[in-house]
DNA sequence: CCCGAATAATTTCAATACGAATTATTTCCA
DNA sequence: TGGAAATAATTCGTATTGAAATTATTCGGG
């Protein structure tokens, strides 16, 4: 592992734990964790998605989704209902307390929200868009698929 | 939460999982943990590094570290030992069999270090340079340091 | 139609991961 | 210098994480 490689390592390492970072402080003010509010926000985004469709969307493993989903019926945040069209499968949604928690999360509040337009205002479009495309191109290289 | 802030989560996101997915890759091939082989690896280029100093190289927490160096002292790649400069610190450093580890994980068979490789094949110096800039420029807005 | 392969979810287990509390030691300043 | 504050490490509790095994169901080819 060379410097340049180092260097590559390093930078995701560095962000990625900026980013949780930050989704942690969103998370906490509103008592749940980084991950079960990561899961909140994707059922906002589609509700009456199925586990496995879910943990493959987050790139978690199933096992890893089912014990947060839980954790999250648990605290009636989510329900669970067996799908219709197949009955392996288990449908989720948010439940109306699921949905002010993650707006509450992610509302005027939101460090997160906050640093991601401050990323908007001092990095020009043209500057993002080559970030995300060279950020896929890693990505897409590490995984083998080039 | 709109749309280029979801962008720039995602693939901040995509690209850490990659890369730990290849570490992971290496790591199991010698018998240890993706974690475990991080620590060993940053013995490797710093040896006799206090604990403390270790946990904030690789953004982790104390007790994290404490208990990752717990199981690589019962598998004999590392050894602690108290400092002599300050009592209540521990010095860590690498067997030989630690050492022999890391170098086998990292070593001819490594599949990060082709991936790594891939990438300085396909992408040019500038836009690897580029990329680290965002990455550091992304990570420090994030960390609300700009 | 039927049976083996594939798929969906759960459970179990070991290893992270972090915050809070605890213990031991060092620092620093009134 | 004496003691409060800070620092280093560990322990504890809870929540991820993923691989492997398990169960239930669906799919696909003969």
């Amino acid at each position: 592992m060379e410097g340049i490689g180092r260097d590559i390592m390093y930078a995701i390492a560095r962000a990625q734990k900026a980013l949780y970072r930050l989704i942690r402080e969103d998370a906490a003010r509103v008592g749940i964790t980084e991950v079960q509010l990561i899961v909140l926000y994707t059922l906002l985004k589609k509700e009456h998605i199925r586990l496995h469709d879910l943990a493959e969307k987050l790139n978690l493993s199933n096992s890893n989704v089912s014990g947060t989903v839980d954790r999250l019926v648990s605290a009636g945040l989510v329900v669970r209902e067996p799908s219709k069209r197949d009955r392996r499968a288990v449908i989720l949604s948010l439940t109306e307390k699921g949905k002010e928690t993650v707006l509450a999360a992610f509302g005027e509040q939101s460090v997160l929200r906050r640093r991601l337009q401050r990323i908007q205002e001092l990095i020009s479009p043209e500057e993002i868009e080559q970030f995300l495309r060279l950020q896929e191109k890693v990505k897409t290289i590490l995984l083998g698929e080039e």
